[in-house]
This record gives C-alpha cells, structure tokens and sequence, in this order.
DNA sequence: CCCCAAATGTAAACTACCCGACATTTTCCC
DNA sequence: GGGAAAATGTCGGGTAGTTTACATTTGGGG
C-alpha cells in the first residue's frame, strides 16, 4: 500500500487527530487489509499474530460462540471504529468470528506489538488511547445493565434509539435507519428471542410508531418511541 | 501525609512496579485520604474534582442508582484494587455511590489531572494503565455475558467460585471465605432476587456443598461445585 | 439483657419470556 | 423464473424467577 494511504487511513480515525503529520507518516503501522462482501464471515485466526483492527467501510458483528454453540452478538462494528484485542492482551481461548453486515466492507488492522511501540513513544496517544477503551467499557456496562434490569421491550426501544442516533437520517422528528440487520441480529443484540423481537417490532409497527422493512427502518417520531 | 507513607501506598500498588522508587517520590500524586467503618456510605460528590481511588484496605461495594430508584450492584471493589473514573471522562450524571462492607477501610485517592500528568510523563506506565483497564474490561465482559445467558444458579455458582478464588483460604479442596456480603448484596451482584438467593443457598447447603454463615462461607469440595 | 432493626426463611400467585411448531413471505442464486 | 434457503409472522404450553406477604432468627446498641 502507498504510504499516502496508509497516512490518509490513520489520520481520518480521531484517536490519531493528536498525532501530527509527520508523526503518523513517519510511523505507517498498517499491516493489513481486507475486503468482504455481505454475509462473509472473516475470522480471526487465534493462530495469527495479535492484532488492532479498524473498520474503514460497512459493518460488521461479531458473534461469540460458547461452549454450548450458543451464538451471542458481542458487537456491532461500525464504520471508523477500532476493533479486536483493545485490551492489548491477547486471549486465545476466545472463539470469535466477525460476519460482514453490508455488501461493501473494508478492513485493515496493524500488529498489536507495533501499536505498542506507537503508544510507548506517544504518551499522549497513549492517553487518548486509554479514554477510548475507557468510553467504550461505559457504553457496554451500560448495554449490559439495560439488559439486565429492563424487560424485552424497553431493551428494544433503547436499542432502537441509539442506533437512530448513531446511524439515522434525521427530518424533523422522522428518522430513518439504513437497516442491515434481520430480525434475528436484533434479537440477538437486545437478548431476547426472535419471536419475542418480531410480535415487540409488530406491536411497534401497530401503533404507527416505526416501520420495519429489510432495506430501511422507518420512525415516525422519534420523541414518541 | 509524609512522603514516604505516600511512597509505600503507591509502591504497593503492581500497576507501578514499572517505576523507579525515584520516580515514584518524585511524583507523589496522592492528595486525598479516607477512612471508613462498616455500612459508612462514601460519596463521591460530583461537584469535586475527579479523582482515581486506590482502595488500601478492606472492601467495599459501589451501587449505582437508577432513574427509578432501582439500586444495582456495578462493583466489588478489593484491597488493592484502583477504582473510580478509571475511563479518566468524568461522567457527570451518573449516580453512584460507594458502601463500606467490612470494618476498616482505608482509601486514597489522587487528582484526575496530577494522574494524566503521570501517564503521559511514562509512557511504559501509560500502557501498564492501558491494559490494566482493558483487562478490568474483559472481567466485566465476561461477568455480563455470565448473568445473561445463564440461570439464577449457574449464575450463583460462578460468583461463589471467583469469590473463593479471589478470597477464600484453601486447605485442601476445602474453601473458607471471610463473608461481608449480605444474600441480599448476593443476590444484587448475581442480579436476581433476595428469595431466590436464599433458597438457592439453601439448596447448596442441603445437597452438603457449602455453608453460608453471616461472618464466614464454607464450601467442602470446591472441586464439587 | 432486652428490644428493634436488619437479615434470613418460606410459600403461593403471577407473568414475561423461551421454546417448539408451523405457515407465509422474501431473497438469492443457478 | 423457479426452487431452496433465509427471513418473517403467529400461536400456545411450560417455567424460571419476580413479587407480595409474612414468619423467624440474629446481632448490636441502649
């Protein structure tokens, strides 16, 4: 890849905006990348070497599989986001795949040892490093206490709010969501069952709340939900 | 406090074993200081500065109160564990607090600010922090991944086999761990109800497995759990 | 030592949700 | 365009766990 990419890939992700230019040419850690088409399932070799990696295009999931096979959504990556081994310690008996959401997606990723190097000679990226991890774990740990102290329905509606806010076009109170996830991928993410989510999205769709379509979901009025 | 009291507090802390004792004086960030006795309710008003805390000794629970006024247990927090705006972004609206559970407890505490100072003055420290957040992450990954997918039981049984690890005096197969804990602080960590906490602690006790006592917990075969 | 509040024990009604089973619709690929 | 696979829709039975409502025990402070 031509060092101009590989500088304009880095520079677009805030974390890197405390870097300068020539900081960030001068260290050009990219290492990888990867394109997949929707449905794809791109795995993570634990075989492989550690790596940090940074969804430039699409989205993806990743899923986790238990001991018992039960599949469990642990993430909806989106575009810009950073992914993978962040807590920069590599857990092998992890069993982890990402599956490609949209038709387009772009990945590339950089060797964790690299970013290590990176962040040792820029303390300040370091900082900036450790508030994004930190923000990320607030934004979980408060995922997970919606799912646990709130019924199906509330899980649902809060679900749907913040990916309206994240992805939505808004005009007025209309919102509407580019939908890449079936039924099932959101059942999955709010915790509940298929059944359970589809009558939840019907009775949604009953009081003229939202529409739900497989290409886009519509809401009416987003301060009603 | 006197610099070396200081010293021994920070020195006894293995996120900074990467530092020089030279190092370490020359800093000396700690600026705050806190004792507690048993059911003392600490408060961290957000109208102070943000501080990391270091909890010296004892333990103790943080609970986070909702909009309904549901209280949840987000924490244990152990003798020697870092503790607070770890994601070093104050987070202004959230409700929380903090229960002292045992009879002496001993806080310390230091500046947000004097903390990031430090970060970014040692970058090998920074990322000793990085990954000590990331790994702080993963536990609670793992821990909320446990309350969902499994039952009221497994869910009891995983807790009081992290307990007795992290706490418990092994002799044997056999575990006795000094209990500061309520069925109700119990039940409110395995997120389930006070009754099915204690019929779930009676069933154990029946089968044999375990004794729950107010001071103490005893479990005769850990392996059988 | 006694009393009160907190902690523990027990039981029954109730309910949200899971699970299985199946019909219908849509999409994708040959 | 047609057929299979995936996605969506719909209906109960079963149940783990909540809720409510007490009774009993324990420990600590006056």
């Amino acid at each position: 890849m031509y060092e101009e990419l590989k500088y304009w890939y880095l520079r677009d992700h805030k974390l890197f905006w405390t870097l300068s230019m020539s900081q960030i040419k001068q260290l050009c850690i990219i290492t990888g990348f990867k394109k997949a088409k929707k449905g794809d399932v791109i795995y993570f070799s634990s075989s492989d070497v550690p790596r940090v990696f940074l969804l430039k295009k699409g989205n993806i999931k990743i899923v986790s599989i238990d001991e018992d096979g039960n599949e469990t959504i642990k993430d909806i990556i989106q575009k810009g986001d950073l992914f993978g081994e962040l807590e920069l310690e590599n857990d092998r008996n992890s069993n982890e795949y990402a599956k490609a959401l949209t038709d387009e997606v772009a990945i590339c990723s950089f060797l964790m040892s690299d970013f290590e190097d990176l962040l040792l000679r820029n303390p300040s990226l370091a900082l900036s490093y450790t508030k994004f991890v930190g923000l990320k774990m607030k934004r979980i740990k408060n995922n997970y206490a919606n799912l646990i102290s709130k019924d199906a329905k509330t899980r649902l509606l809060s679900f749907i709010k913040e990916w309206a806010e994240r992805d939505g076009k808004q005009e007025g109170n209309r919102v509407v969501i580019e939908n890449y996830l079936t039924q099932n991928d959101i059942a999955q993410i709010i915790c509940t069952s298929r059944q359970t989510a589809t009558s939840l999205l019907n009775e949604l769709e009953g009081n003229g709340l939202m529409h739900y379509g497989r290409k886009e979901i519509t809401i009416e009025d987003i301060s009603k939900l």
